[in-house]
DNA sequence: TCTTTTACTGGACAAATGTCCTGAAATCTT
DNA sequence: AAGATTTCAGGACATTTGTCCAGTAAAAGA
């Protein structure tokens, strides 16, 4: 976490060590949740291994991922963070993962500790929303097979540990459909 | 313009003042540009009156809207103002606008002048992180139908000032597809 | 290792959505 | 106000995507 923190912006030794006394540690195994909706989020995690996955069910009761979330990511249900209601999505861990946690009243005091960290908040605030908004235009331009021949090529790595129902919901689209476009994508 | 920083942060009488020499103006006549995309977007508008789309291209060559921007809300290419690289939108007047403009220059003057203009910021990226993720949310968990009723429940009163074509692609749909979608709400 | 459970593929069919198009209505222009 | 232009609704048909399902493969548990 603490070379994102570096890579934005440019921190004294003190600043270091301020965030280094807030930095709690966590382990998940393999399906556990760290969030579930109707919880707030009060807490960002920074994954030192492993994989998180963040979904909600939809009006059918199928759940759908909203995001997944590597390795030296950061991962919470931002919007209950950001705005302290309850969360619409859970959070679970689709290996076993180690996490770096960086709660609420941690980052309130680090804001409040100076300039630095308040412009870093904001800049990875920044960064958070172009990402989204990114996802957002590929699902208005793309199509679900182009949508998932974009992940193929930017996270083939990723992709092989990712079941393909999560993968699916993802994209947008139904498994079947997915099972449709793998076959066709492994043909072209 | 004001009355939104107010509401987030209580700023002084001096800090307020600074705004105003900020801040610029402009108006547009319907169906004229703000920012074309291939320009870097270097300015934040907010309307006094009218309403603004931004839209982009699809592979086809049709226009797909992007989002709508009503009375007394924020504009620009966000992604490209954060990133400093090209936009890949389009903005554009949708009627006769009037707007208040705060520049890439101007909005790093108010950062540096002190801790509440930085926080502000900050806040204000949180909300509009907020607003996107509650878009994406209703791409990943709505139909078009649902999302137009959604919409038509929310913003009834915007809707007769939106060509029907516009509010399609913003949908994800087809203008013909959202024909069926009206006509089966009327009927229900 | 054996058993049980879960995940994946793909067939057959159904439903949703897109494409192309035409005539009518609304809007803009002069 | 008249004509030109744009927008819209909806028919007919095509394509995409979903639903349901069964057989097989893979993974988890004992």
């Amino acid at each position: 976490m603490k070379s994102i923190f570096q890579s934005i912006q440019d921190f004294s030794q003190e600043e270091l060590n301020l965030l280094d006394d807030l930095i709690t540690f966590r382990t998940l195994k393999k399906g556990e949740l760290l969030l579930t909706e109707d919880q707030v989020c009060n807490e960002i995690v920074f994954i030192k291994k492993g994989i998180l996955r963040s979904f909600f069910m939809n009006h059918k009761g199928d759940e759908i991922t909203n995001c997944f979330a590597f390795e030296n990511e950061f991962m919470a249900s931002f919007a209950s963070f950001i705005t302290q209601e309850k969360a619409t999505e859970n959070i679970q861990a689709l290996t076993d993962v180690e996490l770096q946690i960086l709660d609420r009243k941690a980052l309130e005091k680090l804001y409040k500790s100076g300039f630095n960290w308040q412009e870093t908040g904001r800049k990875l605030t920044e960064l958070e929303f172009v990402n989204l908004h990114n996802r957002m235009v590929s699902f208005q331009k793309l199509s679900g097979a182009e949508r998932y021949q974009e992940l193929y090529q930017n996270h083939q790595k990723y992709l092989q540990l990712i079941p393909l129902q999560y993968l699916a919901s993802y994209l947008g689209i139904t498994p079947r459909h997915l099972s449709r476009i793998r076959k066709a994508v492994i043909h072209a």
